[in-house]
Order: structure tokens, then sequence, then C-alpha cells
DNA sequence: TATTGTATTGGAAACGTTTCCAAAGACGGA
DNA sequence: TCCGTCTTTGGAAACGTTTCCAATACAATA
């Protein structure tokens, strides 16, 4: 087809000029009836409608957001960005959504492009928020900026939650089980400071609590099938009664390969997860998890830096101490008391004697 | 902070005019050494970045791929957006996500406003594909666009599966597993044309296997708990064998919407849903259900749009027979044979004459 | 030395808006 | 009738690029 209509088209056929189209269809200034007539007649007939890329340029504001996660196939992201997704469409502004795949050259190489394409502002989940590149690219140009699920750092606000403490009340209720041996299950350790977060407040806690050290138990690549990868890695750590997973995504697939591997869950593994996503509680038993409300950290987030350039003050505290809470399930109970050392605080779960192995 | 700077500010501070500083900064045109390396100078210093506004508007071009799908939160849409970025992100284009929410008029909101934003192609989800305002638009403006999920228009591609002859396939499942009287399930049947094409597909074959015509169970609205809503729904119609899900995201909370009914997966209900999502193959038994690939469609609706960008013609056939099959799975056996009748073809089943009921 | 050719350079137009500003027209009051 | 005031109007600048084109500088050839 030929090119679309612009001002200046529709200028011509209303025989006026631009600057009387742009009052009349703004509705800014003033204009005569007939004049205002004639320009809608011809922007109807015209089918005339403003271009953004015009108008961004003169008010350099694009009313869009930018918005970097690890990943879409991690419901919990999924979630926040539709959350961050419905606060910026309330607002008028729209979502550039850009996915770094857990690697940090691809999160820099997004906010570069999301920052040149000049967005009004930006909410992330990066690698590693105590020492990023991309959020030094963003602190220099100055845009504004909200984290979510990282903890905030002195530059940015965000929308987390104490990852350590919500870590430590897992090993908490795995100590009152009577576990004694636990392991740390982490997918991408190396770019995900949250997982490094529970990973510190779980082994803290453990220590604390008097358990021996957690082991951690690390999947470095996603080549090949994450099930096998973990079915290998479970086979290897076979005396652990009891495994935390770094997330549910994560916490669901080690039961399948812990299932595959013969080991019955909950009575020869204890498993909890971190997040709360609604699979959890689909299958049975219910997925033992410290529950998080993504959808509102994306919101928050979203708002936090619409609220910012609004020139207001963030509506809610942005502040490291979002809700949280340990949620018990039936995937988490005292591990069989057999040959190793079980001290189990609660006479009743020490009854049984059998030992299979 | 001060504005940032423009190809301006740099053509000053290297004492050279704009043009130049363009025809180094872009690798375009010649340019003697000297001016070379006060350009590079200057930029450095400056922390000078291209805007892609001004860009655009000069070349017409935003390397920008809208994208709308109903919602984030059935994992099926996040496959698939991560799919379409992905294939976007090689190509040096940029994905502007829009969510419509099944809503109709969000879809054409989403739809006005990044055509507004000069996106270079469309790739969609749309409620209703026959009969859509946001198409209609689309086509009008002339901007090249490709379909996920709904099956082609006359005007556009897709890349999408047979619904019809894939839902056929469940119901011979279920016929072949001697149920007579089945229902299908949807969420949002009204904003939904892979849904009611499933439903279509069902009836048809269920007729075609003797069956009784399905009975149709909807959830209109999606506000309560959508397990609530389902539990009520299952309660009124307990004389039901089996229950076909339009997608796996509803099978899954039906499933636990039977079980707080004291209803046994599959003894006392088979259950099959559609789409093939991870956590089917989690929960145990496994979920029954047409595997389909919307990572796959998303990429190859990117790849499509793309092609037609590059004046190159479309690499794969994105035409409706797209792969699926039926995945077979412990939520979907025999019925148990009691008062009603039961035509079970297989001996087997037919034997335990116990009923609870 | 005069002439041709080539490499480099910057001015200016164009892209589609908004908005400032001055001019022109309408209108009422004196 | 004339002047001041208020409304309506359109030209022009600005936003940040790319690119065409003409101009300049310089080297090489005749």
């Amino acid at each position: 087809m030929s090119r679309l209509p612009t001002i200046k088209d529709v200028a011509e056929r209303a025989g006026c000029g631009i600057a009387t189209v742009s009052r009349v269809l703004n509705g800014s200034g003033s204009a005569s009836q007939s004049a205002r007539e004639r320009v809608l007649e011809a922007a109807e007939a015209l089918g005339f409608e403003f271009s953004a890329l015009g108008r961004s340029l003169q008010s350099s504001s694009t009313r869009t957001i930018g918005c970097v996660v690890p990943s879409l196939a991690n419901p919990v992201f999924a979630d926040a960005v539709q959350g961050a997704q419905e606060a910026a469409l309330a607002a008028g502004y729209q979502l550039i959504l850009a996915c770094s795949n857990y690697d940090e050259s691809q999160e820099l190489h997004a906010v570069r492009t999301l920052l040149a394409k000049q967005v009004d502002a930006l909410v992330l989940t990066v690698s590693n928020a105590a020492s990023s590149e991309s959020l030094d690219l963003v602190a220099r140009r100055g845009v504004p900026c909200c984290l979510m699920f990282n903890t905030a750092t002195g530059t940015f606000p965000s929308w987390a939650i104490d990852n350590r403490a919500a870590a430590a009340e897992v090993a908490d209720a795995f100590a009152a089980a009577g576990h004694t041996q636990l392991g740390f299950l982490a997918l991408q350790f190396h770019s995900s400071d949250r997982s490094r977060q529970r990973y510190e407040g779980f082994a803290q806690a453990c220590r604390a609590q008097g358990m021996r050290e957690p082991v951690l138990l690390e999947v470095r690549e996603t080549e090949g099938n994450l099930v096998d990868l973990l079915g290998a890695l479970l086979a290897e750590h076979d005396t652990l009664t009891g495994l935390f997973a770094s997330n549910d995504y994560l916490a669901l697939a080690a039961m399948k390969a812990a299932r595959g591997l013969g080991r019955r869950v909950p009575e020869d593994l204890s498993i909890a997860g971190f997040d709360g996503i609604a699979t959890g509680l689909i299958i049975e038993p219910n997925l033992a998890t410290v529950v998080t409300d993504p959808h509102g950290m994306g919101r928050g987030a979203a708002q936090t830096v619409l609220a910012a350039l609004a020139g207001e003050k963030p509506p809610c505290k942005p502040a490291p101490d979002l809700s949280f809470h340990f949620r018990p399930g039936g995937t988490l109970c005292p591990p069989r008391p057999d040959g190793r050392a079980g001290k189990n605080d609660d006479g009743e779960a020490a009854t049984s004697p059998s030992s299979t192995q």
C-alpha cells in the first residue's frame, strides 16, 4: 500500500495548517466549529492515527517501560511480568519485554537496547544486583528503575523478599521434623543472587539448628533433560533425607527425578521448594514451600517507577521486607529412622525402628 | 541529570559536522583517520548512544515486533512468547508485549497502541480470528502479521494445529476406553475460538463413535476461586465418567476440584487436557493430553513475519497442519462399570461389579 | 602548471509530531 | 468609526537521526 497518512495529509484535506489539526485531534488549544468538523472528517476519511514516533521525539517521552527477566518459563517471572504489565497499562504505559536467559551478557544487551529505545523507565530482575554492569549503565543514564526479586541496592529500590530469612524458615521446618543432613538444590547458582542468598540463609540456619552443613547440589547447564540431570545428582547423594530446592520449578522436577529413582517423596526424601507457584498445590502431596507474591512484586515495581515518573514518591514501601510465609506441605515430613543418627525431638516419630537399608 | 548527549554534541566536541559523526559511528561512508579518531574519542567521553527514536523516524523502521497474547498465566502462551522473543532477538528485533486478558476490547486497544508505536510487524493470538476488529485494523494498515494458535484466515498466515482433528483424537481415546458420556470443560468459551473448535471436533467425534452428545461445562468469569467454581460444576454433573478440558491448565484445576469432592482420578473420573504443558508430566498419574509445541509456534510465527520483512517468503509452512499427538496418561482409563450403560469392549475391565454409589 | 579524479566534509532536507508566537479576523464598546 | 480585546489560525522551530549533494582539499597525471 501507499504510506500511512500523516498529520500533513489531514491538514491538506481539511484545508488548514497542521497546527490546527494537532489542536483539534488532541483537544488542546482552540479551533472554530467549522475547522473542527473539517479536520475530524478528514482524519476519519484518511484513517489517520498519530505516530507515536514523531510524538515521542518531540516530547521525549515514549510512555513505555522496559522489562527484563531471566525467563518466562518459570511461572514466577511470567506472573511478575503480568503484574507489571497491568500496572503499566493502567497508567497508559506499554511494556517492552526482554529475557536474559540467565545470561549476564544478554541481560546487558537487553538493557542497552531498551535504553536506546528511550524507555521512560525500567523494571528488572538482574543476575547479580550487587555488582551489575547493566545497573551501572542504567545509573549512568539516570533512568528510573526498580528491581524485582533482587534485594535493593544502594542505588535502586526493589520489590523482593528477604531470601535469607525465608530460607532460614525452611531450615527450621526441616529441623523441627527431625532432619539432620540436608541438601540445597540450585539450577543457575552462579547467575542468580537470589539462589545464593537462599543458600546462605539456609546454611546458616542449619548450623544454628545443630544440623550438618547442607550439601550444595548444583545443576550447571540446561543442556540435557533436567530431570535426568537431577536423577544423576540425587543418585550420587543418597544419604540425604531432605532437599531444599531454590525454586518450586526445580523442586517439582526433583520430585519427578526422585520417583524415577524409586525413592518415595516424602517417605524416602523430603522436599521443599521456594516461590509458591500454583502447581505446588495441584500435585499430591502438596509441595512444602515458601509462598511469595510474584504478581504483586511485578505490579509494585512498575508502580514504583510509574510514581517516580509522575514525580510522586512511591506509593508503597518497596523495601526488602515484603511478606512471605512458609507453607507446610506433604512433601516435608520426618525422616525414616534408620542406621544413621536421627535426633527426633518428638517421641512419636522415633518409635518404629524398622530399617530397610 | 542533564539531557542525554546527541549526535550534535559529539560533532561539536569532535569539531566536525554531524554527518561525519553519523558516518564514523555507523561505519558507513568515508572519513579521514583523524576525523575517525576524534569522533570515537568524543563519543566515548560523552557516553553517547544513538537514539532509536530519531533513527526510526528517519528510516521508518523500528526494528520492533508487537506481540499480543491472552495471558501469561497459561504457560502455553508464556512459552510461545519466549519462542517469538528468541526468533526476534536473533534477527535484531525487539518484542513489545501486551496481554488481552481474553478481552476483545483490550485486544483491540493493544493492537492499536502497537500500531501507533510503528511496530514493523505483529504476532498475535486473537479471541476470534474469523471475525476480529483487531485483524481488520491490521489488514487496513498493511502491517505484516502472523497468528499463533488461531487457525489461519484468508488474510493472515498462522502457526496453529488443527484443533478439531486433535480434539477428535481425544474423543477416540475416551471411546476406546469404553466411555459413553463425556463432558467438555471450557474457561473462556465465548472468547476463544480454539476452545470452540476443540469442542466442535470433540462433539462430532463423540457422535461418530456412537457416544452421547458431550455436555458443555463452561466457567464464565474468573472471579472467585477457579477450583471452587469447578468443584460446583463437577458436583452438578456427577454422572459423567470422563472430562475433556480445553487446556491442561484447566485439566489440572479440574483434577484438584474432583479430588476435593472425594472423586478419584481416574477411577471415578477420567480427565484429558490439551497443550501438553510440562506440569502434566510431573503430576502422578501423568495427564492424558494433546501434546503441542507452543515454543515452536511462537518462534515460527515470528520467523514468518521476519521473513516477510526481509522480503523473503516464509521459511516453513505456516499451515494449520502443524504437528501434534495425543499422549495417553494415567488420568484416562476405562470407566467403572456401574448401574449405567457401560459398553466396555475389552472384557478385562468389566469384571469387577463393585459399585460404591 | 593546468587538469582531472578521488577522498573527505558539512549543510540541508526529510521523517511526524508539538508548541511558541505573531498575524489576522471578529466583535463589543465608546 | 475606531480601538482594544479575544479567538482563531498557520508558519516555523525543535526533537535526533540518515543521506543526498555540492564543495573543498589534495594527489596524480598530462
